[in-house]
Parts: structure tokens; C-alpha cells; sequence
RNA sequence: GGGCGCUUAGCUCAGCUGGGAGAGCAUCUGCCUUACAAGCAGGGGGUCAUAGGUUCGAGCCCUAUAGUGCCCACCA
């Protein structure tokens, strides 16, 4: 970049940079360096996957994070992955096999997983390949996978060691279970979803026919695993019946009456059908009753043959052939419009079905326990803290966690069965032999809910069971970045293993952001077409451009819209950077810069100073995961004050070659443009790359280089006051001619500034060249000025500009007179507080000298004006 | 039913522990000023959802209401 372009092209380095960093190995964290240490996990993406918002918004503000660490001095790790996602790839594996026309079925466990970690050679590491496009500076030589060895070592540890504990346990009980992934899922996998529908109401007569209950359903299908009709036990309309039997119609077989609290006297009849196979409250009434479980549907929710006339149908089928043989059989009393929500599956949108069956489950009990103290005590924290108000909501209702699934692809369940005597051994290592007959053993079937490998992340890609020099080093890590709607699947769980296992917190920030939105603030999504592809904004305007739109105007936890002119205020703003730079390196040509104490002007100890308070506010900002403000204060600092000012402010040094201090102008420029790319590097960090490496420096490259350093001693009070004093004369005189539209803006004119209590004479130079006045004279009275001069007030001096170049003078007295309101308001604002007993007495010393002082300006300001429009009248 | 957000300029959103309402975009005016028209200079535009309360002082704290969004629960 020896000639820099005069448009920012980011396709012309991005990539190149990249590549530097990833040869340089820069990303790559020593565990063997003395530093300290700052470690995150990525959130591993499926395998699946390809890359969409979510991950650009979650990755840059990890990418954030870990380079303003690694500024700071840190020995940073971020460690990469993907996750096997054992649903979701083997769902995509089947659909392919079935355009092929097989079934796993056809192919076997063997064959089928053969398939699977091919098709994860091929596209499992697609999405790390796009994640690099955003700049990412994780440590590729560390990338893990949730099936790797050490993964699936940490796994079967963990499962056999909780077994033995008696956390891990295998039972019969109620699960959701998805007919089209033909899977069991967990409780936090469903979804629920309004869906329109009725409530029928059928008779169940005694056997004598002469009495009867009618019971309310929204399934009338489940019917024929009726096992009994449950009414409150206070309900006096039934309690003749309890412990009667009733009929149940189409299978004409007596099941019984019984009495239980579940059941709301106030709902539909106040009797409810129980169906213990197919509805959890059911299951619990049934088992509280001792009744017999009895399925109705086979395992793809079609009717088992408990009667032959519906065997084979679906279940909506069925629901309609079985409501339409109650209405023939007269004891369809009636049916009514019923709304109410239906368990999907979150990843096939089927309809669930709860039904009971034989799986494995956590026991959430003694796990959530300790996690929920360490979220209370605060050594887990989250960002923003009412999130800890979701994760307890989870937590304080968890019910134990269904982990085994009917899928190949994922963790096999270490437990082996003997064929002979049935004997179970549940082991890390393969079991043949039956260790109580001899025996031949096989393997459980099934395999562990993706989440269950997921949860042992952050400490088994560091190592964990071995005390590696990674696990010892790095964890617990810093911080966790994830979005909102995760926290139940992963973040809770992955507390409460690694306290289970590790007996430390995993992380200790937890920093959840917001969804990206589209622009009407919908959610984007495959199904309405409306997802935007990062990748393509990359490509047209830049991986940083894409990173500032994501940042810019969030705030931490907060859902985004992505706007496409957000992406064009980024890439605008890079430009502006790319230029002020290329105008910077132009000047400096090859000459070597000095730094000269005597040499120093007022704006450069003025721009020092902004730049070194700017460097405290930024870094707060980062501390505190505030990264929208941060950005913002870092282009107010580029844009408003060195490009707009500074830069306008020495470019006469810079013309003229023999000024004596244009070198220190140079070097000014020089070190106040490197403090702002350091500080916008964690954000943009290809750009300031780029132009860092032309500027004048040692280091080898902007992403080790040091975070800037807040110095007490750069502040230069009185210079920033002095400046923004000159800064507002010139905006002054700058308004005074644009509005009045009286001088065209080339034209030069001659200024008086009369000095009262304010020296400027610094600024006499760059008031000439800003305001685009000829000449300017400063002095202690009024003398020469013309009586038909137009003044202008600005606290401390005055400003003439000559009377004759006016045009307007009604527009002029029409400006002053709204000035004038603008200072009698605040005064009398500022006299309402002084004038308050209750703020004299209460309000702190200093607030009330402020006011004070603020009121001597604005009745200086009132008088000049008034004298002013004296004048003109 | 329970919980959590949000409501600030035409649009998208900031506004940290309460002390004179902000940014970007859009709009209007004037400028091709030798870094940048992806730009420069300047202007207009807001009873901070509503109603109460606390306070010397409320966009910010409390209560209620309305609208809106999300999460959880699941009365068949």
C-alpha cells in the first residue's frame, strides 16, 4: 500500500491481512508465556450450519473481546469448534440417503455412520471457513469438534461417573417424543404453538346405561388408551360415582371413576378422561391410581390395533374417523371451538407426541442446587443481570433431563446389556462379556441429546479429564458470548456440569446479546425468506463495514435490526479513515518524525488531550461489554475532532514547508491517528491494520500492538478550554454567514475579536483560515471597529464582522431576537432553581455554583445581544 | 396464568449510578475548499406512551394504565 487508493477497497487487503496473521501466528495462544491469561469458548456452530447473522453478531463480539484483551496484554485463547448437532445432521444425512431411495434401515449403524463423517469431512468445516471472512482471531490449532477423542473420552467419563452417583438413571416415564425424527427430545426442545382446534364432549355411560359422565378432549384419538375418568373429589355432581366403572365407547370395555385434585372443577364437565400413555398430567394421575398404561400410537403416530378399524391411520385420520363413529353412536354431546397450544419439535415442527417410555435421564435436582448458588453469589454472572431471572426460571422448574435419542450419529450410550441374563454394566470401556453369566453383551442402541457433549465444552476442549497445561491455564475461561435463547439448552447446563465435574464455575461473565432482526423487526428465518447473507455484505462492502453495523446503536441483551445503511455508515466511515490517513502518510512522505517539547502548539496538545480522555472512556466502555457507545465515541473522535478539526486546523503547517513546527504537527498527527486505531481495531480490525502498518511505529503489527494508555498528565485543561472557545467563535462566524446567506462563503472579510477576559490569540491562524476570513484583528478595546459592524457573542470576547457586507439586516435583528429568548429562558430557568429554597438548602455545593456560574454566562451573553440589536435598530 | 423487555426527532436507535434532550440516516440551504461528493459547512425537527407518586430537581426511581414484543407454564 506504498500509494494508497483514494477509495477505501477492502477486497484489497482484507484477506491479505489475514493471511499474515494467521502465518504470523498471532492468534495462537502459549500457555507457556508469562502473561496473564483470558480465555473464551466459541459457541460451536453445527456442523450443519452455514453462516447467518446470529454467528456474525456473536463472533464479533467475541472478536471484540479477545483483541482488546490481547492489546491489553493478555495471554488470549479463543477457542474454535463445531458441534456434531446429532438431530439436525442426521436428518440431513437421511433426506439425502432418500433421494438416494434407502433407509437407514437398508444400510445399517455401521454404513450409516460411515456416511455421516463423510458428509462432515465435507461441509463440517464450512462455517469456520466463513467465519474467518469476518476477521475472527481465534486459535485455529486448537479448533475442537464435539466428537473428537478427548470430547467423547470427557463424555462416557462424565456419564459413567454420574451413573454411579446415581445421577444418571434409566426409567420408564413420560418424554416428548417427535414422530418424524423418531426420537425422544428433551422438554426444553419443544416448542409450543397456538393451534385452532375443538373440544369435544363424549359420554361415557355406567354399564347400567343409566347414568353417565361426559368428559371434554381435544384428543379424541388418545381415547381408546382410556383408563380411567378422574373428577375432583369435591365435586358433589359426581361424587356418586367414584368408584364406580363407566363404559368407554368403541372399545366397550368398563374402566373406572376416580377422584383426584388435578382435575379443575371448572373446566369443561369437571371430568376428565385420563390417558396415562399419552398426556404427562395423565401419566402422574395414573400412576398415583395404579392404572394400566395403554398405547395407542406406534412410534411414527399412527394407531396401534386396539381396534382393528383404525390400525394404520395417522392420528388426525384417526381423530376424525373415531369423532365421526361417536356422533353415530349418539354419545358425541357436543362439540365446541377450542384454541390451545400444541408441543412442536423445535427442529421439524412436528407435532410431538408425549408418551412413555423407556430412556435415560439426568437427575436435576442435586445440579441445580450448587448452579443456582453460583449464579446468586455472583461467581457466574450475567450481562445484563436480569438474564439470571430466565436462567432461574428454568432452573427452579427443571424437570430431569431426558438425554438418550433413537439416532446413530452423536454419542453412543456407554451401557451394555447381556443377551443371555439381561445384566446392564455401564462402563467406559467396551464390555463383551457378561460379568455375572459370560454372556455376550451389546451396546445400548441409543445415543446422548447433542446438548449433553455440548455442556462439557468449555473444559473438555481444554483437555479436561487430563490436567493439561490448556485445562490448567485457561479454565475457568472469562466469558461466555451467547444469545438469549440459549441460555436453558447450553448455558445452564454447561454450569452445573463443570461444577459437577471440575468444581468450578465455567465462566464468569456470561454476556448474552440480542437477535438480529430484519428491518420490519422480524425475526429472520429460512421459512420467510427475509435472512440476509453476511457473506454478501462482506463481499460487497467489507468484513469490517459488516462488524460496525452490527455494533453500532446496540446495547448489551437488546435485539438489532439490521438495516443495510448501517453497513454504509460503516463503509463511509472507513473511507473517511482510509483518507485522513492517506493525507497523513502523503505528508510524511519517508522523512523521520522528532518530537520536539518546544515546538508543541496548542492543538496538538488539544488533540493529545482529546485522544487520551477518549482512551479512558473507550476502555470503560470495553470493561463493561458496552461496545455500541465505544464505537461511538471512537468515530466522534476520528470524524468530529481530528478529521474535522485537527486536520483542517494544521494544514497550514503542513503547506508550508519551512514552518518550524510542521514536523510536530506531523508528529501529532501521527501518534493521535495511532491511538485511534488502536482503539477502533477490536471493532474494524482489518482497516486499521492496513493503515496502521504505513504509519510510524515499532511494532510489528496494530493487533499486538498496545492498548492506549489513559495519562493524567495529557489532559491540557486549559488548552481544551482554550480550543473549543476558538472552535465556537468560528462555528460562530461560520453560522452567522451560512444563514444569513449574506457573504458567499469564498469571499473574505475582515474580523475583529475584542479580547475581554479570553486570550485567543493561538487561534488567530485557523480562525482566518475556518472562518475564511482575510484578515483578523485582535485587540483589547473597541477601537476601528465600524459602527454598522454585525457582533457576535461567545462568552469572553466579541466578534465583528463589518456591517457593510450584510445583506439582511431584518433576518440579522430576526436571529438576535431568537438568540435573546434562547438567554432569557435559561436565565430564568437557572433563577427558578436559585430561587428555590428547597434546591439552595438541598442541592450538593458544587451543582448550585455551576448554576450560578452558568447564569453570569447566559446575562453576559443577554446584554451583548440586546446591545447588539440596539445597533442594528 | 407467571416472568422479562420495549414505547425518546420522519426512520433505526443511544442516553452509565436522577442535575441544561443526543447520534446516524432522511430532510432543507449553501458549497466540486489541492485527504475524502462514500465529502464539507450550516439549519429545521422531540409535552422522552399516558396518569399519578417520591424528590429541591424525573427520559432515568416507584405505582397504575395502554400499546407492543419475547420467554416460561399448559385447564383435559
Amino acid at each position: 500500500m506504498n500509494i494508497m487508493n483514494k477509495n477505501y477497497e477492502p477486497r484489497d487487503f482484507e484477506q491479505r491481512i489475514y493471511d499474515n496473521w494467521l502465518a504470523k501466528r498471532y492468534f495462537e495462544a502459549d500457555n507457556k508465556s508469562n502473561k496473564k491469561s483470558f480465555s473464551i469458548v466459541m459457541p460451536p456452530p453445527n456442523i450443519t450450519g452455514t453462516l447467518h447473522m446470529g454467528h456474525g453478531m456473536d463472533n464479533t463480539l467475541q472478536d471484540i473481546i479477545v483483541r482488546y484483551k490481547r492489546m491489553q496484554g493478555f495471554e488470549t485463547l479463543w477457542v474454535p469448534g463445531v458441534d456434531h448437532a446429532s438431530i439436525a445432521t442426521e436428518a440431513k444425512i437421511v433426506a439425502k440417503m432418500k433421494e438416494e431411495g434407502i433407509t437407514k434401515d437398508d444400510i445399517g449403524r455401521e454404513k450409516f455412520l460411515e456416511r455421516a463423517w463423510e458428509w462432515k469431512k465435507e461441509y463440517g468445516g464450512r462455517i469456520l471457513m466463513q467465519l474467518r471472512k469476518m476477521g475472527v482471531s481465534c486459535d485455529w490449532s486448537r479448533e475442537s469438534f464435539t466428537m473428537d477423542k478427548n470430547l467423547t473420552r470427557a463424555v462416557k467419563k462424565v456419564f459413567v461417573d454420574m451413573y454411579n452417583e446415581g445421577l444418571i438413571y434409566k426409567g420408564e416415564r413420560m418424554i416428548n417424543w417427535c414422530p418424524e425424527c423418531m426420537t425422544s427430545i428433551s422438554d426444553a426442545e419443544v416448542e409450543y404453538e397456538e393451534e385452532p382446534s375443538n373440544l369435544w364432549y363424549i359420554k361415557y355411560s355406567t354399564p347400567d346405561g343409566k347414568d353417565g359422565i361426559v368428559v371434554a378432549t381435544t384428543r379424541p384419538e388418545t381415547m381408546l388408551g382410556d383408563t380411567a375418568v378422574a373428577v375432583h373429589p369435591e365435586d358433589e355432581r359426581y361424587k356418586h360415582l367414584v368408584g364406580k366403572t363407566v363404559v368407554l365407547p368403541l372399545m366397550n370395555k368398563e374402566i373406572p371413576v376416580i377422584a383426584d385434585e388435578y382435575v379443575e372443577k371448572e373446566f369443561g364437565t369437571g371430568a376428565v378422561k385420563i390417558t396415562p400413555a399419552h398426556d404427562p398430567n395423565d401419566f402422574e394421575v395414573g400412576a398415583r391410581h395404579n392404572l394400566e398404561i395403554i398405547k395407542v400410537f406406534t412410534d411414527d403416530a399412527h394407531m396401534t390395533g386396539l381396534v382393528p378399524k383404525y390400525k394404520g391411520m395417522d392420528r388426525l385420520t384417526a381423530r376424525k374417523a373415531i369423532v365421526q363413529d361417536l356422533e353415530v353412536l349418539g354419545v358425541l354431546v357436543k362439540t365446541e371451538n377450542y384454541t390451545h397450544n400444541v408441543g412442536k419439535c423445535y427442529r421439524c415442527h412436528d407435532t410431538v407426541e408425549p408418551t412413555v417410555s423407556m430412556q435415560w435421564f439426568v437427575k436435576m435436582k442435586d445440579l441445580a442446587t450448587p448452579a443456582n448458588e453460583a449464579v446468586r453469589n455472583g461467581e457466574m454472572r450475567f450481562v445484563p443481570e436480569r438474564f439470571e431471572k430466565t436462567y432461574f426460571s428454568f432452573m427452579d422448574n427443571v424437570r430431569d433431563w431426558c438425554i438418550s435419542r433413537q439416532l446413530w450419529w452423536g454419542h453412543r450410550i456407554p451401557a451394555y446389556y447381556c443377551d443371555e441374563c439381561g445384566e446392564m454394566v455401564v462402563s467406559e470401556n467396551d464390555i463383551n462379556t457378561c460379568p455375572k453369566c459370560g454372556g455376550k453383551m451389546h451396546q445400548d442402541e441409543d445415543t446422548l441429546d447433542t446438548w449433553f457433549s455440548s455442556a462439557l465444552w468449555p473444559f473438555a476442549t481444554l483437555g479436561w479429564p487430563e490436567n493439561t497445561t490448556d485445562f490448567e491455564r485457561f479454565f475457568p475461561t472469562d466469558v461466555l458470548v451467547t444469545g438469549y435463547d440459549i441460555i436453558f439448552f447450553w448455558v445452564a447446563r454447561m454450569l452445573f456440569s463443570s461444577l459437577k465435574q471440575t468444581g468450578k464455575v465455567p465462566f464468569k461473565d456470561v454476556l448474552i446479546h440480542g437477535l438480529v432482526r430484519d428491518e420490519l423487526g422480524r425475526k429472520m428465518s429460512k421459512s420467510l425468506g427475509n435472512g440476509v447473507d453476511p457473506l454478501e455484505i462482506i463481499d460487497k462492502y467489507g468484513a469490517d463495514s459488516f462488524r460496525y453495523a452490527l455494533v453500532q446503536g446496540t446495547s448489551p441483551g437488546n435485539d438489532t435490526r439490521y438495516l443495510p445503511e448501517k453497513v454504509e455508515v460503516g463503509r463511509n466511515f472507513a473511507n473517511k479513515l482510509w483518507n485522513a490517513s492517506r493525507f497523513a502518510i502523503m505528508n510524511m512522505n519517508d522523512e523521520k518524525l522528532v518530537h520536539d517539547e518546544t515546538k508543541v502548539m496548542l492543538e496538538d496538545k488539544w488533540i493529545i488531550g482529546r485522544a487520551n480522555i477518549v482512551a479512558k472512556e473507550v476502555t470503560e466502555c470495553m470493561d463493561r461489554y458496552d461496545f455500541g457507545v465505544a464505537i461511538q465515541k471512537i468515530m466522534e473522535l476520528i470524524r468530529d475532532e481530528i478529521c474535522d478539526w485537527y486536520i483542517e486546523i494544521i494544514k497550514p503547517r503542513l503547506y508550508d514547508m519551512i514552518c518550524e513546527t510542521r514536523k510536530e504537527a506531523l508528529y501529532t498527527l501521527n501518534e493521535v491517528l495511532k491511538i485511534a486505531l488502536k482503539l477502533l481495531h477490536p471493532f474494524m480490525p482489518f482497516i486499521t491494520e492496513e493503515i496502521y502498518m504505513n504509519l510510524k511505529h515499532n511494532d510489528e503489527s496494530i493487533m499486538i500492538s498496545e492498548w492506549p494508555q489513559y495519562d493524567s498528565s495529557k489532559e491540557y485543561k486549559k488548552e481544551q478550554e482554550e480550543l473549543e472557545l476558538i472552535k465556537e467563535i468560528i462555528k460562530g462566524i461560520r453560522n452567522i454567514r451560512a444563514n444569513m446567506n449574506v457573504v458567499p462563503s469564498r469571499k473574505t472579510s475582515l474580523i475583529f475579536v475584542t479580547e475581554r477576559d479570553k486570550t485567543i490569540s493561538d487561534g488567530t491562524g485557523f480562525i482566518e483560515k475556518l472562518a475564511y476570513a482575510d484578515r483578523i484583528t485582535i485587540q483589547k478595546d473597541k477601537k476601528d471597529i465600524p459602527a454598522n459592524a454585525i457582533s457576535l457573542a461567545v462568552p469572553g470576547v466579541e466578534i465583528y464582522i463589518p456591517f457593510d457586507e450584510l445583506v439582511d439586516i431584518e433576518e440579522e435583528i430576526k436571529r438576535l431576537e431568537k438568540e435573546k429568548l434562547t438567554y432569557e429562558n435559561e436565565i430564568k430557568r437557572v433563577d427558578k432553581m436559585l430561587s428555590n429554597e428547597g434546591f439552595v438548602s438541598k442541592a450538593p455545593a458544587a451543582k448550585i455554583e455551576e448554576e450560578k456560574i452558568k447564569k453570569l454566562k447566559y446575562e453576559e451573553l443577554l446584554e451583548k445581544t440586546n446591545e447588539r440589536i440596539k445597533n442594528l435598530k
